[in-house]
DNA sequence: GTCTATAAGTCGATAGAC
DNA sequence: GTCTATCGACTTATAGAC
């Protein structure tokens, strides 16, 4: 696991760093290349396209999600709070995958906007699990996405209005969990 | 008002729909020059450059935005509810400018990003006047933000797993405006 | 496997006729 | 005010040398 990186993982960390930091539009496959360390026609060995390209990175999202349900299923505080404060957390693979296959999805990529209503359907789920009350459970995914939905803003990685004061905002979801 | 259209304002209505239908991506100067039914030269005489264009758009939310902070302000059933509600209508003025602006800001365009944050504090702002917890009122301004970014998924115009049973998502927020 | 060179198309923007 | 024609830059993808 802690092998020397291949190619085609510099390739594919670097095309979703660029996603991530530079917008969809930035991360060109010429931009890709020169960020990786090899020339266009050494990207294009290992991804024949961009569409090759972009698989690649819904793969990663979906690799690292399958890790995080682990971690979210067993959390300490429960699945809904472990939702919500991860939602404002940035650095961690799953984080960046989902960061970067969301810059696809709103670019209009229909896999990628696929992809991620699997990933959100089975968080869903699983709050769902612990809080019985449909609507709630409900509510409590929304203020997940919305937070998310902010610090994915380009340029302004996490530094919105919410999310400083989080401990706070998570009574709030606690008030929700416990039912009316 | 219901004058017959300028070419001005049939030109930035064909950008705000590429925008909301199509993406980012889509929205070109020559693809909207000809939903809008003119030339690429005719529209370049309107709006000199791309630039103009978007800012012909985020005038055209601030525009509505106005409007509609007359009708949150005096929504019987609150601005809490009211905003809420209106996260997932799609069709008026409001949302159409918004969704637009909402893309441009995602792909990194940085007025809209501003443009966003200035209309979401005045949201913010009026939702605090009625819900006296600063926290809950967060909550509910999330809810509402995870709701219409569930419906600004290209493609999946208002399709969402929410909205349908909205009247049940409202007691939630009911109950978050009722303090703890 | 990785490179250079280049084809083929698209985008934003300019120039000038009408 | 609207059009056609075109430029230059950029982007994806191919071809072929090493």
């Amino acid at each position: 696991m802690s092998r020397p990186p291949s190619a085609k993982e510099k390739i594919i960390d670097a095309y979703v760093s660029m996603l991530c930091n530079e917008g969809e539009r930035a991360a060109t496959m010429e931009a890709t290349a020169a960020k990786a360390g090899v020339s266009k026609g050494g990207l294009l060995y290992h991804f024949a396209s961009k569409e090759l390209l972009a698989q690649g990175a819904i793969e990663g999202l979906f690799k690292s999600h399958e890790e995080d349900m682990e971690l979210m299923s067993s959390a300490p505080e429960g699945p809904a709070i472990y939702f919500v404060r991860t939602s404002t957390m940035i650095g961690g693979d799953l984080d960046r995958y989902f960061l970067a296959v969301l810059r696809l999805a709103q670019g209009g990529h229909e896999p990628s906007v696929i992809a991620l209503d699997q990933v959100q359907q089975s968080w869903l789920d699983l709050i769902r699990s612990e809080v019985s009350d449909k609507y709630a459970a409900e509510a409590i995914m929304l203020i997940g996405e919305g937070l998310y939905y902010q610090t994915s803003m380009p340029g302004s990685w996490s530094t919105g209005t919410f999310g400083k004061d989080l401990e706070h905002l998570l009574k709030q979801v606690q008030r929700l969990k416990n039912g009316s």
